[in-house]
RNA sequence: GUGAUUGUAGCUCAGUUGGUUAGAGCGCUAGAUUGUGAUUCUAGAGGUCGCGGGUUCGAGCCCCGUCCUUCACCCCA
């Protein structure tokens, strides 16, 4: 049998396991950095959890997971309708699909907030970081298997913590030298325009329209905003906005004249600016084409895109006011965001950040040859020492040649070698090989330590 | 879901209008070198040409189907 994984995941190899985790490290030490506690969900959850909450492009996304045991069902007649049913459109079916695998960390956080919400001591900041999965297509940047690193804030309606956020993906991509442009926009405002051109409901297939704005160019936009029923009106209506060009705060003062007349335009305005104040940022802009497809969004939106590389957002996110209503637990509004490390990880390969990386923390520094039984249980205390001081060491398992040995140090790019044999053994003095320059020295263990150390 | 694209050795890839036994480089194993890797030399192992069917005297090459890869759309991290 050929071996095989399935479509749109992947393994990671010990160098990409490295990288990943220096980025994995660098976000999480920066969660920490501000307050936030990790938690961790399971990777099902039970399937009504997540319908419902991504539009219906995202349920179709869901993978679910087939009930076992069907074959041991009492009532196959309801289970063979149902199944019927699956083949015609997209139903869900207790009886043969109780579970599916988590579609993002927000909604199952939202289930873990109403769960735990006698345990939780609000404002809850809590972060997660793990893996989910989408049945998509996969492509450029897009895996069927992926981790997000979210951090959120759940219970508090200020603003402050859309700032922080803000804050956090500032120093997250400062620290690991990525050029990015933080995007930010308001649903306020999105709602405040759809209001005007008078299709309040329409508002998700207007701001998916106009999101593409960038992309497919102004005439594109009007032809998919008539196909998705816009008349010609509101079209119109819209495309002051659609040209509009200026710095921040000449856009803002675009939107206010515009949408002076509309209360929750204008609050979501004042939210804006009121961000754009305290985050004082320069990465920050604002772009009133962004939009997000996530239904759940209701106030701020953010999303980052690098510099320079041709990739999708590598990270997003926004307030939600009522996640956790269909929960039962009303009135909690958070606030969050998400890191794509997969993306980033890639953004980073293609810019070459991780060529001068030192990634060597996690590599062995040392490596003890292995010459015989004697020298064996010789090494094996010298080695405690090192690994004591802390030094990532080795001793080679088999008694092989010496050539298999070095040639095994070689490829794991393994800095030292330490060969004890008997001469060795009763002086002391140890001789260790730079396998970089080829050079050999003797030393004592003590020296070696400081040398390893420094 | 729509439209393209790819698949030959562990890896990267050649393979002529269909013609006998499918090649190269790198890697791997062994030796030259019994305490020295990365350089050099020598030898060796490794392939159901993605899978299934068809055309043909004959298919890696042509046709159909299917899966996989990559990319764009949709949507999204």
């Amino acid at each position: 049998m050929k071996p095989s994984i399935p479509k749109g995941t992947r393994d990671f190899s010990p160098v990409e396991m490295a990288r990943r985790n220096y980025i994995l490290d660098t976000i999480r030490q920066v969660y920490f950095r501000y307050g936030y506690q990790q938690i961790e969900t399971p990777a099902m959850e039970n399937l009504t959890t997540l319908t419902g909450k991504y539009g219906e492009e995202g349920d179709q996304l869901l993978f679910k997971i087939l009930n076992s045991r069907i074959h041991e069902s009492k009532n196959k007649p309801a289970l063979l309708e149902d199944f019927q049913r699956s083949l015609e459109k997209n139903t869900n079916s207790e009886l043969l699909t109780e579970r599916a695998l988590r579609y993002d960390l927000t909604v199952p956080f939202a289930r873990y907030v109403v769960m735990h919400q006698n345990d939780i001591t609000f404002p809850f900041k809590r972060f997660q970081i793990q893996p989910v999965w989408r049945a998509d297509r996969p492509q450029k940047g897009r895996y069927r298997e992926f981790y997000q690193c979210d951090a959120d804030v759940i219970g508090s309606d200020s603003l402050l913590n859309e700032v922080e956020l803000i804050q956090i993906m500032e120093n997250v991509f400062d620290q690991l030298n990525i050029n990015v442009a933080i995007k930010i926009n308001n649903r306020k405002i999105l709602s405040g325009i759809a209001e005007i051109i008078g299709a309040g409901d329409m508002i998700v297939d207007i701001t998916v329209a106009i999101d593409k704005l960038d992309k497919i160019g102004l005439e594109k936009v009007n032809e998919e905003l008539r196909n998705k029923g816009l008349d010609e009106k509101a079209i119109q209506k819209l495309q002051p906005l659609l040209v509009f060009k200026g710095n921040t705060a000449d856009t803002i003062a675009f939107l206010k004249t515009l949408l002076n007349d509309f209360e929750i335009g204008k609050k979501g305005i004042q939210e804006l600016e009121y961000v754009f104040q305290l985050a004082d940022s320069s990465f920050l802009e604002l772009d009133i084409t962004l939009a997000r497809g996530l239904n759940y969004y209701t106030g701020a939106i953010f999303e980052v895109k690098a510099n320079g590389v041709q990739i999708g957002s590598i990270t997003g996110g926004g307030r939600y006011d009522d996640l956790t209503g269909i929960f039962g637990l009303p009135n909690v509004s958070g606030v969050g965001i998400s890191f794509g490390i997969d993306r980033i990880y890639d953004v980073m390969n293609e810019l070459g950040l991780f060529e001068n990386l030192d990634l060597k923390q996690s590599g062995t520094r040392v490596m003890f040859v292995n010459f015989g039984q004697e020298e064996e249980k010789f090494c094996l205390k010298e080695i405690k020492k090192l690994r004591n001081a802390g030094i990532n060491a080795e001793l080679f398992p088999d008694q092989a040649k010496m050539k298999k040995q070095l040639a095994y140090a070689d490829a794991k790019k393994i800095p030292y070698v330490i060969l004890i044999g008997s001469e060795e053994m009763t002086s002391g003095i140890f001789t260790i090989k730079n396998m970089n320059s080829g050079e050999q020295f003797k030393k004592r263990l003590e020296d070696v330590m400081e040398e390893l150390k420094g």
